[in-house]
DNA sequence: AGGCATAGTGTTATATTATAACGTATCGAA
DNA sequence: TTCGATACGTTATAATATAACACTATGCCT
């Protein structure tokens, strides 16, 4: 149903963070579970790192938190985005092209792709869910067998409009 | 009109390219001057370039064509980067984000986004035209001021289908 | 024409993002 | 318990992008 008006997801949004983490984190152990894919202590980690905000972070912010949580031990950047890699080909988070930064997913295991309205004033990133239909119906006229579609928005939203005057 | 199909540009059909080229680059000219903007040496390079072909080029790429082209005189990336800065302002280039690379524009001086499909087989790159109205439509119903969208979709286009099946 | 402000260019250095390559450890199945 | 496959750790380096600053060309005003 291509024109059916979809809510926005999250960041926008106010909810209660910590149950929404925990949530998310315990769809991802089953989803894993069900997959016989292993949520290891790595990829967990990288996981927790990106629900702990639901903003994007670039994979060297990521690797900077591992390194402070970590005490002695030295986390390098093949670590990071090795688990990036595995987390983004199970949809649990997703990759921003448009800011080199990755984000947790809000309906995660969906592998196809989603779309991203990105404030430029408050930084926030919201998920819009659903797909993209119009445009991938208008693929599939053209004979172009879609893999994966990334659709980012720019722009100013309703709250910092407000703030900005 | 949403619903409306549009064409596929350039990459996926068979065009006269030489004269493809030189009408793109005599409007980047004429539209330059209409808005009153300098049109250098440095960035026609650099337009050439990217209209030398209609397919994706990065930064270095472009790069190392300016500097085999060049003979003596060493160009550096800074060059580069500020030439398709301009360019991209004024819309006669596009960024592809998902592939750190840069593509000219089939409509130039729209300086809204565009939609690309990109194969992943042949890379070829097929600008849509027009604007993905749908989500516009969405983002704007959310209160959300949109600047600029991205829209990339990956997959394999009908011809490589074809070779492939 | 001369002087000035601005926009564009050139150059060096360096930041940021991402991957190659290779060895070691761990896990789960036979 | 051994084997194959998957994941991890480490080093080095590739690829992409920008900061900072000096110099040059251009357009504009008088």
């Amino acid at each position: 149903m291509p024109g059916k008006p979809r809510p926005p997801e999250i960041a926008f949004r106010k909810h209660d963070h910590r149950r929404c983490q925990r949530q998310l984190l315990s769809e991802a152990t089953q989803l894993c579970a069900e997959r016989k894919l292993r949520l290891t202590a790595r990829r967990r980690q990288v996981l927790e790192a990106l629900l702990a905000s639901h903003q994007p972070m670039g994979a060297y912010d990521i690797l900077a938190e591992l390194n402070q949580s970590a005490g002695e031990e030295h986390v390098a950047p093949p670590i990071v985005y090795r688990a990036l890699e595995f987390l983004m080909s199970e949809g649990l988070i997703h990759r921003i092209e448009s800011r080199n930064a990755f984000i947790s997913c809000v309906q995660p295991g969906h592998r196809c792709g989603a779309q991203f309205l990105i404030c430029r004033d408050c930084e926030q990133v919201a998920e819009l869910e659903g797909n993209d239909d119009g445009l991938l119906a208008e693929a599939d006229n053209l004979g172009f067998a879609v893999d994966h579609s990334v659709v980012e928005i720019t722009g100013v939203c309703a709250e910092c409009q407000k703030h900005a005057g």
